[in-house]
DNA sequence: GCAAGGTC
């Protein structure tokens, strides 16, 4: 029997189905996929790896000893050494250090001045998929002659090395040889199984040189980094090869906005209306620099009303329709649509298993002449009745598809299979596949045609412009809508008509400074500077906002996450910098090439690590005591009205809990609590303090609505609200009590609520909104007699019934989410009368909970 | 409980 090691199950699968004479067998070994095939009347199997299956890391207990070198290694008696090598800076050890525990089980075996020593600690492969290992030992055992078929670069030949290592565990004697395939067709892949090669092991070195460096780097700053200043578990301060420059690319753009100067400039913007038809004008000079000028020039036409029409002109233009999709361009349209580039690749995966999409994981951006693309899209048209018109268009059109710069012949551009019903989705998976599934449409057709106007109006002498645009031939917006600035359109105008204007005003304003990085524009900067790969560069942003350097979409770094970078660009500056980066892409090279060693490379970044040590550790103080401040800083939302001290966010070692506690503690007592659902973030100036009772006021910025201000004290009079009643108790009117509905806010806590005068009989109460004017309305609802209150919110007035189980609500819910919403919303409110209820022993008062659980059954099961 | 790289 012969084995194939792929890298991944899909190609595993692909190789199967390549080399097969007939079909391959769908086969399991311990629940692990693995494919089996005839070849010529030979049996083979194919089975895919997932990535890396050994992770590097250090010895569980390093011990450092004097006589034997600079280090030994103690495990199962046997001793093993690691000299410096020759030529290169040996860091000063103090030799009379006790030995030390380089893996402790806790933070406590981190010490700062162990890192001289882990610096030259050696390390060791653990296996990381216990479970593929063990089938792939199982399927080696069996196997004549082995193939390893990973990918087809460094990372791919180091994957390729560790199941070599692990094959020779249990078959030392099988023959091994290697198949190199740059793309999952037919003629690569036999071409690579008729000229099988050996292993590159100086390829594979060069990748295990990258994963040592990045290992023994990361693992010696991020312990520097958390113990400079230990802020409790759970406050890893991290550092990396990639995360680091990613967060300084980040600041750098911080600080960039912060030295700029804005400049004032004036201008002159107005309405004109004709035909019956508003539409924006503005002075030909679109901004006066020059304030005296600007104040001249709106002298002339403040209070005119009418304007001359003196030039129309028509341009037309033409827009390309965009290139398919890799993982970097999907993962910043996505982030266009509110989807983070992390959030996006777990999604993609996810329609990529249920084969709704082809591999997300791609640098490619020309479609294979290979691909069945008029099969796609009548696959499209079969199973997405939304798209079905336009890809009725795209069939009957010359379908010729764009190109992108990057061609590789490894997986084909992300497109949608065809296949897989679309309707089965959630709304994330759904709006990330219409994404998708448009590009790719968008891909195969012609340029949209768009119409612009410049009228040009001469007001009082003074020229103004006005400007339109229209879509004429929708070409690939009507598969594309995406980022598409709305239509300007103007009225049809002749010169010499006389238009009417009103509402000229002279505006003031200024120079902004350069925008934040949104998370796409990031990923993208990213691969520019060569920072991280397609498949890890949204999992290490995603790592910055978690360990929280980074807040806000568009990016803001965190006071913590300038201090880090500060801290490294004086002590560390190689981690803060695109170059380690590019400078191990050449040491890798020369490792690739035979022309240096692992060790060596691996060695001499030790001796650079180990040559910041001495000045990292003199500062450790230094940076703890900036890091302190940083996260201080972070956490503050104001003043203390009592000492003046700093008023932070602060958790509850008990509870677990968080709240508004002052710096001052224990000498001052004051706090506050967190308001519920919202992000709080202080405010500057005037507005920091409130006139009632001097305690702070807030910015609460709830999830995906707008922002308010408010004080934090929820017994400051700006707070107050009166009682209220909303209606009467129907549980308390069936037990033939009275019971009125009164709706109250807590001083304590600021939460507003609804409950019944008779809450101790009846246990009946509901939650409210925490924000918005509340009115009663007298009326009860409909679908469960609970009573309808109006809350005035943003966006005007919102009539609400109270109950949050209200079988009328969950209708609006779709049946896949719906299910799940509910029961998971019926637990929490359920919860209140019920258990009151039973507490209080008063059988009458568990008719509503019962009644609620069977109304939400039947709601969920439709 | 440390990195970055694969992929599930």
């Amino acid at each position: 029997m012969k084995l194939v090691i792929a890298e991944k199950n899909i190609a595993a699968q692909k190789i199967a189905q390549l080399l097969a004479t007939g079909k391959p067998k769908n086969d399991k070994v311990y629940n692990t996929p693995v494919y089996r095939f005839d070849v010529e009347g030979e049996e083979w199997v194919s089975m895919g790896l997932a990535g890396h299956i050994l992770a590097p890391d250090f010895p569980d207990e390093i011990l450092f000893d004097k006589k034997e070198g600079w280090y030994s290694l103690t495990e199962d008696g046997e001793v093993l050494n690691a000299q410096v090598p020759d030529g290169l800076a040996r860091p000063p050890y103090d030799t009379k250090r006790k030995p030390f525990l380089a893996n402790g089980i806790n933070i406590k075996g981190w010490k700062v001045e162990s890192l001289p020593y882990l610096t030259w600690a050696p390390i060791i492969k653990n296996p990381a998929e216990k479970e593929i290992i063990r089938v792939l030992k199982n399927l080696a055992k069996k196997a004549d002659s082995v193939v390893i078929a990973t990918d087809f670069d460094r990372e791919g030949e180091l994957i390729g090395s560790d199941a070599l290592s692990c094959v020779r565990e249990v078959a030392p004697d099988v023959p091994v040889s290697r198949a190199r395939y740059s793309a999952l067709i037919k003629g690569e892949v036999t071409e690579a199984f008729n000229n099988l090669v050996e292993l590159d092991q100086n390829l594979a070195d060069a990748g295990e040189s990258r994963q040592y460096i990045d290992l023994i780097w990361g693992a010696v700053l991020t312990r520097y980094l958390t113990l400079a200043k230990f802020g409790g578990f759970g406050n890893v301060r991290s550092a990396g090869r990639v995360q680091t420059p990613t967060l300084a690319l980040v600041v750098e753009r911080e600080r960039e906005r912060m030295a700029f100067v804005p400049e004032d400039y004036w201008q002159i913007r107005g309405m004109a209306a004709a035909k019956g038809a508003d539409f924006k004008i503005n002075h030909a000079t679109a901004r006066f620099t020059d304030k005296d000028a600007a104040q001249t020039a709106f002298g002339h036409v403040d209070g005119v009303v009418a304007g001359t029409v003196t030039d129309v002109a028509k341009r037309s233009r033409k827009q390309q329709p965009p290139v398919p999709f890799n993982t970097t361009s999907l993962q910043a349209a996505a982030a266009a649509e509110g989807i983070s580039p992390a959030r996006t690749m777990r999604i993609a995966e996810s329609l990529y298993m249920s084969g709704l999409i082809s591999y997300p994981r791609v640098d490619n951006t020309v479609y294979p002449r290979s691909l069945d693309l008029e099969g796609i899209v009548k696959g499209l048209a079969a199973n997405s009745p939304a798209l079905a018109p336009v890809c009725k268009k795209v069939l009957a059109g010359p379908m010729k598809p764009t190109r992108g710069k990057t061609e590789t012949t490894d997986h084909p551009p992300i497109h949608p299979t065809g296949q897989g019903d679309p309707t089965t989705l959630d709304s994330g998976q759904l709006k990330l596949y219409n994404l998708i599934a448009r590009r790719f449409l968008a891909t195969l057709m012609g340029p949209a045609t768009i119409e612009n106007t410049k009228v040009s109006i001469d007001v009082a002498g003074e020229p103004f412009t006005a400007s339109g645009d229209v879509l004429v031939d929708a070409g690939f917006r009507e598969a594309y809508p995406y980022g598409l600035k709305r239509d300007e359109q103007l009225p049809a105008l002749d010169a010499g008509d006389v238009v009417d204007v009103h509402d000229v005003n002279l505006e003031a304003k200024q120079t902004e400074p350069p925008a934040r990085y949104s998370q796409g524009k990031l990923v993208q900067e990213m691969e520019k500077r060569g920072l991280g790969t397609k498949s890890t560069r949204a999992s290490i942003i995603e790592r910055l906002y978690q360990v929280r350097y980074l807040k806000n979409d568009p990016i803001e770094p965190s006071q913590l996450g300038m201090a880090i970078v500060d801290a490294l660009s004086q002590f560390a500056p190689r981690i803060t910098t695109p170059e380690m980066t590019a400078e191990l892409d050449e040491d890798m090279t020369h490792v690739a090439e035979g022309q240096d060693t692992q060790t060596h490379v691996v060695d001499h970044s030790r001796a650079l690590l180990a040559g910041m040590l001495d000045n990292l550790i003199e500062h450790k103080d230094d940076l703890g005591e900036a890091i302190s401040d940083a996260v201080t800083a972070d956490a503050r939302v104001g003043a203390c009205p009592k000492c003046g001290k700093d008023l932070v966010m602060k958790q509850s070692a008990k509870t677990r809990g968080s709240f508004i506690g002052c710096m001052g503690w224990p000498d001052c007592d004051v706090t506050y609590p967190v308001p519920s659902g919202v992000k709080v973030s202080p405010l500057e100036g005037d507005a920091a303090v409130c006139p009632e009772c001097g305690a702070p006021r807030i910015k609460c910025q709830p999830f995906r609505q707008k922002a308010y201000e408010q004080c934090v004290n929820p017994k400051c009079p700006t707070n107050y609200e009166p009682d209220l009643k909303v209606g009467e108790c129907s549980v308390c009117a069936e037990a033939g009590r009275h019971g009125d509905l009164i709706a109250h806010k807590s001083e304590k806590s600021g939460k507003r609520f609804i409950r019944c005068s008779n809450y101790e009989e009846c246990g009946v109460s509901y939650p409210l909104p925490a924000r918005g004017k509340l009115e009663a309305t007298g009326e009860v609802c409909e679908h469960c007699g609970a009573p309808v209150v109006v809350v005035e919110t943003a966006r005007g007035p919102w009539r609400i019934c109270v109950n949050m189980d209200c079988p009328g609500k969950e209708k609006k819910e779709k049946p896949a989410r719906g299910a799940k919403g509910a029961a998971a919303k019926g637990s929490t409110a359920k919860k209140t009368p019920a258990k009151k209820a039973s507490s209080s022993k008063k059988t009458t008062a568990k008719k509503p909970a019962a009644k609620k659980t069977t109304s939400k059954k039947s709601s969920s099961a439709q």
